[in-house]
RNA sequence: CGGGGUGUAGCGCAGUCUGGUUAGCGCGCUUGACUGGGGGUCAAGAGGUCGGGAGUUCAAAUCUCCCCACUCCGACCA
């Protein structure tokens, strides 16, 4: 199956297109830009969103759903949110076709035009802040914390599997307060769970921090992030969370009658995790043999595979290896005994083994002799001779080693691809040569921002939330500084 | 949008420069036998509008023109 898989040394960009193919987690659609996520690929999604949707819940967050058509005017209303997003906006400009003149096919009818066309959501702010004109009218009536699960399109020039499509999945939630603190609260305690969601279910470590002006949502007042680094040197933005200050509430009208009977514009917040956390998930752990997954996010846990002469010996495995797999299965670990008879056990196990499966159990006639398993880890390629007897505590005390050794791994490497720099020779060596992040002092204004962005395509990933002040001089233009920014090219 | 590249079996490719029998190879697929503790072996098969259209020619996958699609690199971005 993944004979000629290039190494991620070879050509690291090729490495991850294959490994989303050949694993089977999405491919690429008639669609341009679009992709098709793949049944095994949408499980992890699932896992991921059945994950956060809980966590969501837990701190009150509660479900709806908003139009994918949002009216056009709607969108010049916050003039930085149209600046922002105007340029990959698809636009709906007709609602009929009729068959072609010609009488090949059908084309638009011209008719059939709209009076006000319809952008397609590249984000939901718009229509929902106009929805929440009507919702809200009294201080009793926040906060509202509504979130959606939902696709959006932008219309990207270039695209990538998971990383950037043109239409992908994802979620946001809109959040309205009345009051200014409560609103950063809320941001804060989102990035909290995205953080928290990232390090102990993904297994991929994140700095927490501030966005720049120049890289700030279009239409926040601050932009917060979850930032992870991935196994080429390069940095992922794997999450924004966004205090949004009264601007949309003064865009769309949306005011409240204090406990003090004055009306007053709500705050508001916004957040959002997409797809991209696939490519995350795929680049944070996988190898040169395939993919690799935490348990805590693998559609598949442990595979049983048997291993028979005849047919006959089938019976025999099989009674064992339904035995284990229910006592896991207790233990609320999902489990595959794989009995088909149509591919061969090597075959089998570099399939697993490219798909990530953090466990495998091997049984065979020797086996059933001796009261014996095999049970080989993915994330190690380790196997090892276990007692059958209590098997089933071994295997959950392994794959929660597995997770936790998953995380160290990827820790790690972040501190080693982690580079404190205080001079511009120094700054441009380690960007062109070997990436990763790089901690330097900044003047603070988007003119340098940019000015060494052109220079280096690097970019200032975040503002760590919690580094400790220091007095330093600006890499670029020596200036003044009091603390050190995170840079690194990024996805 | 600009600059390269590629379209030949499900997938990956050769053949195109230099036109000429029946268009080939690897993987995959089907059937059977032997196999089975790391992608097995052998045998027999199935599968093609050579991206589309027009032209040149006795003859076009191959030459010419037009069109289409995909892809890589740049500017933009979660």
């Amino acid at each position: 199956m993944a004979k000629d898989f290039p190494t991620r040394e070879e050509n690291y960009a090729q490495w991850y297109n294959d490994l989303v193919i050949k694993a089977d987690l999405a491919e690429n659609s008639a669609v341009r830009g679009c992709m098709v996520i793949k049944p095994y690929g949408y499980a992890i999604w699932e896992k991921i969103q059945s994950t956060l949707d809980r966590m969501f819940k837990e701190t009150g967050h509660v479900n709806a759903y908003f139009p994918l058509f949002i009216p056009k005017s709607f969108f010049s209303r916050e003039a930085d949110h149209v600046e922002g997003f105007a340029k990959e906006c698809a636009v709906v400009t007709h609602y009929r076709l009729k068959n072609a003149p010609d009488g090949k096919g059908v084309v638009v009818d011209e008719t059939a035009k709209l009076e006000e066309e319809y952008i397609i959501r590249p984000t939901s702010e718009t229509i929902i802040w106009d929805t929440y004109r009507n919702w809200i009218q009294s201080y009793r009536d926040l906060p509202l914390l509504v979130n959606q699960w939902a696709n959006v399109v932008r219309w990207e020039m270039r695209t990538r599997l998971f990383l950037r499509t043109t239409e992908f999945l994802w979620q946001e939630g809109h959040t309205a307060h009345a009051t200014k603190e409560e609103a950063i609260e809320e941001t804060e305690k989102i990035l909290g769970i995205y953080a928290r969601f990232a390090e102990e279910w993904m297994a991929m470590p994140v700095l927490k921090g501030l966005k720049s002006p120049n890289e700030r949502f279009a239409g926040a007042v601050e932009t917060y992030c979850i930032e992870a680094l991935m196994q080429d040197g390069k940095a992922l933005q794997a999450g924004t969370s966004h205090f949004l200050g009264q601007n949309f509430a003064k865009a769309f009208d949306v005011q409240f009658l204090s406990k003090e009977n004055k009306l007053e514009y709500v705050w508001a917040t916004s957040w959002g995790v997409s797809t991209r956390l696939m490519g995350a998930l795929i680049m944070a752990h996988s190898d040169d043999n395939g993919l690799v997954l935490p348990p805590k996010l693998a559609p598949i846990e442990v595979v049983i595979v048997p291993i028979y002469k005849k047919i006959e010996q089938l019976g025999e495995i099989s009674i064992v290896a339904n035995k284990i797999k229910q006592a896991l299965e207790k233990k609320g670990i999902s489990v595959k005994y794989d009995d088909r008879d149509t591919f061969k056990p090597g075959w089998k196990f570099a399939e697993y083994e490219f798909k990530g499966v953090p466990v495998r159990l091997a049984i065979g006639p020797r086996d059933l002799e001796n009261q014996t398993v095999e049970v080989a880890r993915r994330d190690t390629l380790e196997k090892e001779i276990l007692q059958m007897a209590d098997i089933e505590n071994k295997v959950e005390h392994l794959l929660e080693q597995i997770q936790k050794k998953l995380y160290h791994r990827a820790l790690s490497f972040r501190e080693n691809n982690t580079f404190s720099v205080d001079t511009w020779d120094e700054f441009k060596d380690i960007i062109e040569n070997k990436g990763g992040f790089v901690l330097a002092h900044w003047d603070g204004t988007p003119e340098t921002e940019e000015k060494i962005k052109e220079e280096t395509k690097a970019t200032i990933r975040t503002i760590p939330l919690d580094s400790k002040p220091e007095i330093g001089k600006c890499i670029y233009t020596g200036k003044t500084s009091n603390q050190r920014v995170v840079f690194a090219r990024a996805y």
